[in-house]
DNA sequence: TATTGTTATACTCTATAACTATA
DNA sequence: TATAGTTATAGAGTATAACAATA
């Protein structure tokens, strides 16, 4: 693959994978909005303070703060003190925001499988190699 | 490839297309805001009038014109009457706003790519054949 | 004095409804 | 009367600055 090829490459597989993205978030008519589903995400992984949120999600305090605050309202999360520093706010899902998660991802990934579904077996192992590539060429 | 593993890939590509769409939103620290650059990167292809972006972009009218209004403030298009139908706004870009698509869209791009100059020249073909393959899974 | 989180305030993007001009 | 676009108004998310509590 030649030079210009890799440029060409790289514009059509970053035009293709924000395709993929914005249609999973626009067509797949989700029930929970975008950064609510952020934090929610974050927090099924495992309890984090308001500070590490913003720092990961790279939002203000004041923004996961105030979301912070929707979850909690809508049942979706706790705030609890830390042990050792008073300053700290520990958060952690409750099993209706573990069960929101869980939806929305089976909703979205619904979505992605029905696509899938359309062509041959060979097509998804190319797909299969190429996701497994991205994985360790864009990083964690 | 069985049901539960359609499955699987259909979340693990759908995972590593939004990092991807997600890197390259924040990884490449780009100038321009992205609803204008969506409305430029529209004109660039051809010019359309406020009701077929708005259908494209999927927003309401009133925020099309907004954008447009600004895209035409900053100088990177202007409007022009239709010649057979006077309520219609055909709008297109200025020479600037040419340039300023064509350095954003590098801008990102030369972030994918360098990330593609990591890998094999046989590992950039898998990634050739997947991205066809995406484009005619998720649709134009 | 520095840090964590919240509250106060303003700005931006988007949407619906109302309005103007043209077909 | 229907359509294209703009203007008016309101709602939601985010940011910076100011504040309260704790280290």
């Amino acid at each position: 693959m030649t030079e210009p090829d890799i440029s060409a490459l790289a514009h059509d597989l970053r035009i293709a994978c924000m395709r993929v993205a914005r249609r999973v978030r626009f067509d797949a008519d989700n029930t929970i909005a975008p950064h609510l589903f952020s934090v929610l995400a974050r927090l099924s992984e495992e309890p984090r303070t308001v500070g590490e949120l913003a720092a990961i999600e790279q939002v203000s305090a004041p923004s996961v703060s105030r979301t912070v605050g929707q979850a909690c309202e809508a049942g979706y999360a706790v705030r609890s003190p830390d042990a050792h520093d008073g300053r700290l706010v520990r958060l952690s899902l409750t099993p209706e925001g573990q069960e929101i998660v869980r939806r929305e991802r089976a909703h979205r990934d619904a979505w992605m499988t029905g696509r899938l579904e359309e062509i041959t077996a060979h097509q998804r192992q190319v797909l299969r190699e190429a996701t497994d590539l991205l994985d360790r060429v864009v990083g964690p």
